[in-house]
DNA sequence: ACTGGCACTCGTTACAGTCGAGTGCCAGGA
DNA sequence: TCCTGGCACTCGACTGTAACGAGTGCCAGT
């Protein structure tokens, strides 16, 4: 009961038709509209087999057909090739980018053009202090008793974090920490650190090993454990494109779900394989994205990756077109790092 | 045609019980819910007074009554009292602030709590570098060529930015640039800087003029001109709360505005005068937020004030409710950072 | 000045009927 | 064997009509 090449076919005109009018699509209209050089009725009857293998159905009777989650997943693996940018979209990316002085100002402009190009949510995730390295550890005195610790990674993230310590420690020994703590942990990469951040409390001098306690906690604690991962987030209005049609009428599920971090690391975070994932549906894990696709990539300077970007739409999205655009903003993204 | 004692407890009903119905309101259900001491022809004779004056309307003939903006502003200004907050309310504050490490902490947290506790969409402005001092700043070499520059204000707020230098600097010269800055600039308020940094290459050895200058032109630009002020969101999702019946059906332009910091900022920022302000649909400046109301407040250590925060719902919000839980969280935020 | 009564308005709901897009199936033809 | 034209059928969308009822405005009476 396989499906020959006619049968894909009609597969690809539906999901084409359907994405781009959002309307059920019946055998007349596709044969009018493609050359498929068959009748309506042949049309119909593979559209029935299609059905019964469940790659589309119907809404309800004597309507056309939709495709389903799974007609949609065929569709993005067998039956669609990576839209090429139009050289519009291409400038219109170095244009976004270019003149982007920060890791922040990078990552809000890189969102924000990801949502313009997509119409549709883009997320953004900071580059992963997992994947980073130490480039410098500062430590600014408040106070006698009080420390701000600065860390500045390699990706160009800067982190800070208050630090309460149990004794006053004076000035001199502060930079004495701070040499300290940067002859053994710059150039370290975040995940390798909790050892070495070990073996520094055991190396300094006795005065020096409450602070030096209380300093590694904090940096163990902010640096590994906490927060860790930021996320920008763009383009939550581009949800109420066609009209509450798409989200079954609902727009809360979704927005809940967005303003979870944790959701969202899930989503665009699992970078295993450097290539461009897609989630239609029901395949993510969460309830409340059931009705909606996630096409996401990693990115990061020259082939390394040090984060993901994504987007987030309706299953009724115009795949091709987005994976390509989500793949060419994370090269140019990779290369405004590498330049860095 | 003044308004006696009683069409005022009538526009007082009626806007209760629609904010708490959702439901135009009929001299009927008036009578019924609330001691009013008459019969409801004569209550619609006062609804007559009060939709003549514009204080309600009728969404067509043979509805009940609805509070215009007008009615609404009447309400807030003379006709409620602030809600004391409930002791739940007041424990989930605390609860829900302590243990905040950091100043990035502080205002997720905040922001959190406020949506949660309005059920409403919450902002809250970053202390204001305008109204910050500088408590240190820090260089750190990336390269010959290249400084972060690091700002750390006495509010918690940490600013960094990417120096790029005219020729290499070494390293001894950036000690010196480091201390010469901090010298001059440490405990200056932001928005006095300017001159001070004037100063500041004039007096600095030839040698360090061009880094300097550099410097200086950055530090003015990021600090005092550019992105300055940062803004945190939240509840997004209570939008969805009362099925589009607010907002009159269309969520769009409320996200989109949602979306733009400098709007945000407009409607959160000014704050002038150290009270509670309410802004009631479209006494507001922006036309995609003519459906919706804002509450919002100064917070700051002790009596100064360093940024705003605030919520924004539908113009059928309650009011008195919202109010008492913005100002109760500016209050708790204050004393939070007092204690940094 | 307030109240009861009454006619009136108009949105909502229910129901019936028509229309038409789209289907499934079948018999006939390449 | 596969495709096609034809045909009966289904069912949602739309239209028109009628009954209902919440709510109003007005007026005469207390």
């Amino acid at each position: 009961m396989g499906l020959d090449d006619r049968k894909l076919a009609v597969l690809r005109a539906i999901v084409e038709d359907y994405v781009s009018t959002q309307e059920p699509v019946g055998s007349k209209a596709l044969v009018e509209r493609h050359q498929l050089g068959v009748s309506p009725a042949t049309v119909r009857n593979d559209m029935a087999v299609l059905e019964e293998e469940g790659y589309i159905r119907q809404p309800h009777t004597s309507a056309g057909r939709v495709p389903t989650d799974r007609g949609y997943r065929l569709f993005v693996d067998r039956l669609s090739r990576v839209k090429p940018l139009s050289p519009a979209e291409r400038r219109a990316i170095e244009r976004f980018l270019v003149g982007a002085v920060d890791l922040d100002d990078v990552v809000h402009r890189t969102v924000r053009l990801l949502a313009q190009l997509t119409r549709q949510v883009a997320v953004v995730q900071y580059p992963s202090l997992a994947r980073s390295s130490v480039r410098h550890l500062e430590l600014v005195p408040i106070s006698t008793t009080r420390l701000m610790l600065v860390m500045i990674a390699d990706t160009g993230r800067v982190e800070q974090r208050l630090v309460e310590l149990p004794a006053p420690v004076p000035a001199d020994d502060v930079t004495d920490l701070r040499r300290l703590a940067n002859e053994k942990l710059a150039g370290a990469r975040l995940s390798d650190t909790p050892p070495l951040v070990q073996a520094l409390v055991e190396e300094v001098p006795s005065e020096l090993r409450g602070a030096m306690t209380t300093l590694s906690t904090v940096l163990l604690e902010t640096l590994v454990e906490r927060h860790e991962e930021r996320i920008a987030l763009a383009g939550t209005a581009n949800l109420t494109r066609g009209g509450l049609l798409d989200f079954q009428g609902s727009l809360r599920p979704i927005l809940e779900a967005l303003e979870e971090e944790v959701v969202l690391l899930k989503l665009i975070g699992e970078t295993e394989p450097s290539t461009t994932r897609v989630l239609i549906g029901d395949e993510n894990e969460f309830d409340n994205l059931r009705a909606a696709s996630v096409v996401s990539t990693g990115y990061g300077p020259g082939a390394t990756i040090v984060g993901g970007l994504g987007v987030l739409g309706p299953t009724r999205m115009d795949y091709p077109g987005t994976i390509a655009t989500v793949r060419a903003v994370a090269r140019y993204v990779g290369e405004l790092l590498a330049q860095n």
